[in-house]
DNA sequence: CGTTCGTGCAACCATTTGGTTGTACGTTAG
DNA sequence: CTAACGTACAACCAAATGGTTGCACGAACG
């Protein structure tokens, strides 16, 4: 429905970061069913506060989560179209490698192990300095 | 058709953090379409050798990525079934997600926007001190 | 044989990360 | 008004990251 917008180099260094910490996925784990107060969620934790806020804002900055004021509560709720990208990126690399099975595939001739060649990757690796 | 395994969360950690770097996806990416020798490698980033063997190492280290010896020189390839697995955990951030909309569906009563209840996400968030 | 190539690894360095504590400020409850 | 709550932010610290240079070693080529 949506064409959900192919990540820049940068926000995705900046995601796969936010993502590559157990404490984050899991804040983003409790903000998916539902908007979540920063207290609320540091409560869950061993660590700080402050630690807490710390993981919130990283997730904010790359755009994983958003935050909205309400009262003096801040609630926290995941941006699934986020996530989604990330995803899509991901795809685009088990694409690239369907691509080069379909090539050898072609290569060993004989018939093709599974269908593999689907069609050509749209996207091109190119990122040829 | 291969049940692809779920990422223990150490391996999510060191797959994101491996993922949060331009020039390692970059590499993937060339590693996915074919094996290449780390000098091979090498020479298409401005970068010292050593620096991209390193990022080689980030990546076999992790399991995206094997090398494999062929005389003097070592192939690297990629291993996509690891690039799937992080691709599923992300899927059931979605799938969590998703359940999420099927609640307020169900709260704000009325007919359900697009079917989006399908079935209670059978990862638990769980992950409850 | 010696030389070159591809690799592995250690030492070093600047920057970032993930945590701490402490302080300040606006909002709500008594 | 005062007290408590939720948040923001700065300063500080240990450890990890991402890069460098330099050296050692086995394989292949002359």
């Amino acid at each position: 429905m949506d064409p959900p917008q192919r990540l820049r180099d940068d926000d995705a260094d900046a995601v796969f970061r936010a993502l590559a910490d157990g404490t984050r996925r899991d804040i983003l784990r409790r903000t998916l069913t539902g908007p979540q107060s920063i207290s609320a969620l540091a409560g869950r934790y061993e660590m700080s506060f402050a630690a807490v806020q710390k993981h919130v804002t990283v997730l904010d900055r790359c755009g994983l989560v958003e935050k909205q004021r309400f009262g003096k509560e801040q609630l926290v709720s995941a941006r699934v179209e986020r996530i989604a990208q990330a995803s899509g990126l991901l795809a685009e690399f088990e694409r690239l490698w369907r691509y080069r099975v379909g090539r050898i595939d072609l290569l060993l001739d004989g018939e093709p192990s599974e269908r593999a060649s689907e069609e050509h990757p749209s996207t091109h690796p190119s990122t040829d300095p």
